[in-house]
DNA sequence: ATTTCGAAAATGGTCTGACCACTAATCGAA
DNA sequence: TTCGATTAGTGGTCAGACCATTTTCGAAAT
């Protein structure tokens, strides 16, 4: 490494990882040049390459397969999540916080999407009763049709934390209803029901 | 390692530092076994060691002193945000995306603190115009007296985006007139403010 | 010419042992 | 007792080896 200053070497090679990244413009699901590549091109050693990737792994950044590489990641709940959570949860502990932002930045999407007049609720209306897991997708669909790809993201990793922590039971007939009061236009119906879903377990 | 399942030696490793760290009860400021003893007591290689601690590291939550130690330390969200922002950046194009969820965080801890006839504006109130950078020092008090530290870590964060791109300008009297607002109680007109202050930014 | 299969290459996963750099404890001399 | 140098302990880094898995590719069979 070009250790200039007293920095790690792991700390660089983060640097160039996601400088190559940049100006490479790679995507979800591209391959990062292999280990020993890497090692050669920024000059340090495998040792240190493969603490910068366990590192940015996880993060949750990229997803590494044997064999085959290290693939920037597309993101999946609950891989690495899980032990992210276990040590993040030491600080955030009370499962209450975690269901509580879940249940906010689903609020917050809901009004937002409510307060649109051009909203086309056609969009989620659809497929939805086929799913394993109704909440999640359909808040997805709703997070997406809001349009503002961050705020799904973090709701997304919210959610993924709150999977490890809080095994849920959903009620199919009280999703129904809440998109029945969505067709409806009953908003104010649709923010109490949908609030009266995290009621009983916010406690 | 144990490696019953298919499960990385540094994953293993990282749930065991886990289990070890509840079982001893460390707090923040305590030292961790040297690498060298963790190799030996969790029967992993020095290099998986690290590499597990690495990962810690980078999430902030232990620091490492050279020829001293490995010492947990209190969470700091901040400390992997440079790094995210550049991966999570990809993704956000817009700038204008970054601050509506800084904003709509915002809001929601603005509505929450104002449901909450219990909430104590005093603690808000004082020192707050020593201030270089108001507004987050304004908005990291009610985050705080808002209390989930998970949605004030969030906003956090986001925050530390927007910086990445945005030199901000404040306008101090602006602020002086939310606080204002907020001290009479004039919730709606604060919202609106709140609301202002963003607008011309976000298109 | 096409298909099939196995060897070889590429890649991540892990370990060992070495050496350096920094810090703190130790011990001996003043 | 005090001060300073030695020493032991610890993190930082490296080189090289070997294994497990996946992909690649060419030779053999069809």
């Amino acid at each position: 490494m070009t250790n200039q200053s007293k920095m790690k070497v792991y700390q660089e090679v983060l640097n160039q990882i996601r400088q190559f990244i940049e100006e490479q413009e790679l995507k979800d699901g591209d391959r990062l040049p292999s280990e020993r590549e890497l090692s050669e091109q920024l000059n340090a050693s495998r040792a240190s390459i493969r603490e910068a990737l366990r590192a940015i792994e996880l993060l949750g950044l990229i997803e590494t397969r044997h064999g085959e590489g290290t693939f920037l990641r597309t993101y999946k709940p609950y891989h690495s999540v899980e032990l992210l959570s276990t040590f993040v949860l030491r600080e955030v502990k009370t499962k209450g916080e975690l269901l509580e932002v879940k249940f906010l930045l689903e609020q917050v999407c809901l009004n937002q999407l409510f307060a649109d007049e051009q909203w086309d609720y056609s969009q989620v209306e659809d497929i939805l009763f086929e799913s394993n897991d109704i909440h999640t997708d359909l808040f997805l669909r709703l997070f997406e049709a809001y349009g503002n790809r961050l705020l799904l993201k973090i709701w997304h990793l919210v959610t993924g934390f709150v999977e490890t922590v809080d095994p849920k039971e959903v009620n199919q007939v009280q999703y129904e209803e809440l998109l029945k009061l969505i067709s409806q236009r009953q908003y104010n119906q649709a923010l109490d029901h949908h609030a009266s879903l995290y009621e009983k377990q916010c406690s």
